[in-house]
DNA sequence: CCGTCACTTCGCCATGTAACGAATTATAGA
DNA sequence: TCTATAATTCGTTACATGGCGAAGTGACGG
């Protein structure tokens, strides 16, 4: 019961679901996510911690940059399905759509851009 | 996407899931739900309107009784397979167990018996 | 080392939500 | 028609949550 209500509070917000489905064409980095969601490092961190929590995203660290990516082989087995859900029920949702549109520019700046740009925006 | 956060906010509560699962088992009528919740009328009328505005439950009346359901063949598409996690997610778990446990004892009472009971607890 | 940088944690504020009791609605029965 | 009752709606209160900026952490580059 515990791990299912991590698992549905964490796909009760807007942000952090769209921060969820960005990561299924492939891992991105803190400061990418910062830059599709338009929210204060702060919140987006705090939004990764609650997705990670649940067991819907893993965490690989390199240097400087954290990046996110789906949870593979879900350490829940809820966490599997929960995430099928989600990609099943919002594949084809106009914002997450034009969320992937945008990622494919955000994806092409280098990191450096990136963290530059939304520190003065 | 309104309607997938509909569907994970009803899901993110507990006293939801419970009264959730609780239908899995046939129809109950909400002073049914009232005595397993054990939780004020009002408030098991709100939970109860959350489930239904997300389409996961059904409404059925019958004089001044009303009667919830699983929602058959739900409206929204993405709400069958939320169903179909919360079943999956929690058939096993205890306090979702204990619920049906005592649910056999609730079905058995008479609805005058029930309502009588909360009013006086 | 020392500064910079990517990210997280902390502290705060505004808003949202779950809980209750009281008032309201609608139906059955006297 | 009038009362009792099953459920909902309304109003209030306490707590949870999302947002931000400031401070802290850890890693690279001078």
């Amino acid at each position: 019961m515990r791990e299912f209500l991590f698992i549905t509070k964490a796909l009760s917000d807007e942000n952090r679901v769209r921060a969820l489905m960005a990561l299924t064409d492939g891992e991105l980095c803190v400061c990418q996510i910062i830059e599709l969601l338009a929210l204060a490092p702060s919140t987006v961190s705090k939004h990764m911690a609650i997705l990670h929590q649940a067991g819907l995203v893993q965490t690989r660290k390199d240097g400087r940059w954290i990046y996110y990516r789906l949870a593979e082989e879900p350490a829940l087995p809820c966490a599997r399905t929960a995430l099928a859900m989600t990609l099943e029920c919002l594949g084809k949702d106009p914002r997450i759509r034009e969320d992937a549109k945008r990622l494919k520019g955000i994806r092409k700046m280098t990191r450096r851009e990136l963290c530059r740009h939304y520190k003065t925006c």
